[in-house]
DNA sequence: GTGAAAGCGCTAACAA
DNA sequence: TTGTTAGCGCTTTCAC
């Protein structure tokens, strides 16, 4: 490359980087030659000397949960525009996996690391020893250790759940993956905290969709039955619709539904669902800027970011007067 | 490091590669200053060296299309049994972005390439000069110069189409982004192929959700009416069923549907949508194993694959007596 | 404005 | 079995 322009490797390195001041006819030279031979130059060689990396890596539970992927789609965008680029690793929701994942990732050198973490107990499965900058997206830590970015899931949880109790419902099954998950658990206390005169109850349902099924089924067929389900994640509102219209159960006559998590079908069935819709893509926004700041050198305490949620109230939930669904008392 | 186990560096670099015999006195001694220092070799450097690579890269048109998401999860998990860490890019169904990603990609040195491109004119984006191994997977590109793994479109849309025409529908209208992609042409002439006296007519809806939902209601408001819908990419299947309830046509009685690509939700609503199944998962590992083959050194002509899709008929087109949603004639 | 030389962290080749 | 040395491709430093 270097003898293709005629030049030191040095020039060319400052023609590529625009350094130090190099003379037209040479700058030209070189370009030239990058253009014969579709020359990029190694990324890793030049962090080796310049301790400049541009890669970032990013640890989601699970790539095929909408959510997730949404995220690493914004932020693999937001990354791209600040000249970074994304290795992307799942941990299948294993915590394990993610320690190993997290422990390994490190041989890439990234300049910093966006986690989506398996739950609460993050900061147990990072080694000792130096670690690049770190944000956490989505579900809380247990210590607040780390930039964080997250939704406010009580307050999302409350306005459901006061929903579901002036709608006139008595007794609402909430079920989610597990209390584990601090995510969850700010749900469920969200929803209980507000439920008023209505019963809530909780069903601590698992990431299996096998077993989340029959223990739903269970809740679902047995008495007390509830008039209301609440669920707090993706799979288990997948899981818990389909069941509900294989039991027959008619939505929102003999139960009312909602669900923390929006995808694009809950407004395309009828009747449509109720359900809260968190501002993925902000998150991702949001959690590049925190890593951005990190890598700036800023060095302030971990930056907590709270984002609100929007709250679609639809046909799934309505059964007062005057609205869609109506039902005589 | 080295220093603090007391040896060279030649010697951890043995020790952690397990290659010269070392005694198990120095193993141990390094051993237990990796697990002191937490220490993970710099992956970039040793490459630099030794020439072997442990980094992928993957490029797909858009990670919020849950088709390529899976398809990335499947791979990346695919990658990580071989011990590859995996880079994912989007180009955002921009082909002047995937040709600056494709070219830019290529400064980190990745051991290969798995691409989903945007449409099949991607060679013509390649740079000239050296590339490693190439993968293209689900979408086929004009020539045959990579390995392939795809489905096997016209049959798959040929089976929906010959399924339509014997419900009794006289007048199918195929809607698909465009034909620049070589699936959806694919899909269209299997389509048209075995429409025999069904009335078949094509809409090119192009990749914008807005423009696709003026030009779809254009036809399903217009005249002549078709009785039969089939769209044929994921994007185009939620436009048109939103738009099918809002006209409240009702399925199948004023018009059947059927789609191309199958998500959750088509399980889930009333009635059930008929959809062909691409086996994603499959096709992922497909393409690893062939890159793999490709990084083992194998010099044979492109490797093209073609699998079989999965038809899954359900109410959205059953008219016919003895099934669901039966139809006086 | 330019090039020679050193060195980033590692492994390959070889000498001890 | 172990350490020494060279060099992967780059950027930095510093003489010119």
């Amino acid at each position: 490359m270097a003898e293709r322009a005629g030049v030191s490797t040095a020039t060319v390195s400052n023609v590529l980087n625009n350094k130090a001041s190099v003379s037209p006819v040479f700058a030209d030279a070189v370009r030239r030659a990058v253009d014969e031979l579709s020359y990029v130059a190694d990324n890793n060689a030049s962090r080796l000397r310049s301790g400049k990396q541009s890669l970032a890596a990013v640890v989601v539970p699970d790539l095929t949960n909408p959510l997730f992927s949404a995220f690493v789609s914004t932020l693999e965008r937001a990354a791209r525009q600040d000249g970074f680029d994304l290795l992307v690793v799942s941990c299948d929701n294993v915590a394990e996996q993610e320690a190993e994942r997290l422990r390994s990732i490190r041989s890439w050198r990234p300049a910093g690391l966006i986690v989506i973490p398996c739950d609460g107990a993050l900061a147990a499965r990072l080694p000792r020893g130096a670690y690049p900058p770190i944000v956490v997206a989505d579900r809380i830590p247990d210590e607040a250790t780390f930039d964080l970015v997250a939704v406010d899931n009580a307050q999302a949880a409350g306005v459901v759940t006061t929903h579901l109790a002036g709608q006139g419902h008595r007794s609402c099954l909430v079920a989610g993956s597990t209390l584990l998950i601090t995510n969850v658990r700010e749900r469920w206390e969200g929803a209980r905290a507000v439920a008023g005169p209505m019963t809530i109850r909780l069903l601590e349902s698992g990431l299996d969709p096998k077993l989340i099924r029959v223990r739903l089924r269970d809740r679902l067929t047995g008495s007390p039955l509830p008039d209301a389900l609440f669920t707090l994640d993706h799979v288990t509102t997948l899981v818990a619709y389909q069941l509900l219209v294989e039991l027959g159960m008619a939505i929102p006559r003999d139960i009312g539904f909602a669900s923390f998590d929006e995808t694009e079908w809950m407004r395309l069935v009828m009747p449509p669902i109720t359900a809260v819709r968190q501002p993925i893509e902000d998150m991702a926004r949001v959690a590049w800027g925190q890593l951005m700041r990190r890598l700036a050198g800023e060095h302030a305490a971990p930056d907590i970011v709270r984002m609100t949620c929007a709250v679609e109230i639809r046909g799934s939930t309505l059964r007062r007067q005057g609205e869609p669904n109506t039902v005589a008392a």
